[in-house]
DNA sequence: CGCCGTATTGAGCGCTCTCAACGAGGGTGG
DNA sequence: CCACCCTCGTTGAGAGCGCTCAATACGGCG
């Protein structure tokens, strides 16, 4: 791939389709120390719930290392997960910011550190700056597009479509900090990659046979890396 | 339907799957007036293109009258309708709000009356009211949680879940002002119920008629009418 | 070694799509 | 007024995708 078609790739998906929202190193100093300092550093296991759909928020929170994987559960038992969090963003604000309850479940995928700002600290920092509320006001509107745009992915395309997409995006969420490579080792379990593209785990598994038998991608154990970036992109047709 | 099952219906349905967003009547009167003082009143008829997905935000929409569908094309000809607004609706706010294009196509599903503000004037009273700017970044919030459900319904419900879902959703954007009866006409071609509903033409026609055979809505002409709010709400799942 | 959770594969069914034809209704020109 | 056309809605048939159920394989751990 060449670097003009790797720009366009990471452009499109980045800004539209992938956007991680709100992180803490896009914060102002001031407030962020505000913030900071009446956060607490807090360790859980992986399967830990942080909260669960219909409970109202406590306050936001920083991943500071793992994965969070955000979901709703079904009546029928099946289960959508929305967003797979990873180190640097920020997230739990939205229901703060709207006087709502959670409207989705957030649980370890791997032992997690975070930060935690309670309610009341947050609300009180956003009010003492135009700055920041400006700021999640950006992010907020621009998540709106990118909610937007997965729609159209989920009403309109295949599961085949759908996984190349998601891949891609689960790329970026497990590249390591510094990463040069451009594959990333995606440590997701075939369950939860299934409810991300939103199909059966059995049609799940023969998708990514199929991506594995075409050479766009490998895997080792459990784990998967992207080999062939262009083809998988052209494949989601965004 | 008794008077509690209505409106747990309403709630849910309102609160967490339909919500307009920003309404003109919800903006304090003060913003609201300056709003106002540098809006252009303007008409469109049917089928007229308020603006295309990639255009750069030139103001935001107040409708006054008609309706007005919101949706992307995809490469390979399909439609997928987001929105469709009707009287009092404020939109295209979005892209202003995160320096974006515009992600979608607005298009008058029949004539149309709204005002337009245009993007500088209304930047600038949105700086001047920390109150207008709170008030959009809890309007914006709660239209997460509105698209993180309508994401889950794409995901993992099948058209007939869907279409019972978009069709009491449409009950509510077709009530006319002041209108006490539950059942609305439901104006809206059987192709743009298809893109609504993110199916086929065909499809969907064959699911009305299922719906029309169980008596959960009747028909005239082209028009929907709801009888059975409850079948079809419990249908959904939701 | 046996157990348990996870991954994979197979078979068959049903939903949804596409292609194609037909029908209904409104508008237009002869 | 009628004939025609155009758009929109409806119906049928058949193919293929994606689902469910069921069985098998694999790997870590007690």
């Amino acid at each position: 791939m060449n670097a003009l078609t790797k720009n366009k790739i990471t452009d499109n998906l980045i800004n539209f389709h992938f956007y991680s929202g709100m992180r803490m190193d896009s914060i102002p100093e001031n407030e962020r120390l505000e913030l900071e300092s009446q956060a607490k550093s807090i360790k859980v296991s992986r399967k830990s719930v942080l909260y669960t759909e219909g409970e109202a928020p406590k306050g936001i929170y920083v991943l500071l290392s793992g994965k969070i994987k955000v979901s709703q559960l079904n009546v029928d038992g099946s289960v959508q997960i929305f967003f797979i969090y990873s180190t640097g963003d920020l997230f739990g604000h939205r229901p703060l910011l709207c006087n709502g309850k959670h409207p989705v479940t957030a649980v370890a995928l791997e032992d997690c550190e975070f930060l935690f700002v309670e309610k009341d600290h947050f609300m009180r920092v956003l009010e003492s700056s135009p700055r920041l509320s400006n700021l999640f006001l950006q992010s907020v509107s621009h998540e709106f597009t990118v909610l937007v745009n997965r729609i159209n992915i989920f009403a309109q395309k295949s599961i085949k479509e759908r996984l190349a997409y998601f891949l891609l995006i689960l790329n970026h969420k497990y590249k390591l900090p510094g990463q040069v490579a451009d594959a990333a080792e995606i440590k997701v379990n075939r369950s939860d990659l299934a409810s991300y593209t939103g199909t059966s785990l059995e049609n799940l598994v023969r998708t990514l046979k199929d991506f594995k038998n075409k050479n766009f991608i490998r895997t080792d154990g459990k784990s998967i890396y992207i080999n062939d970036f262009d083809s998988l992109y052209s494949l989601t047709g965004v």
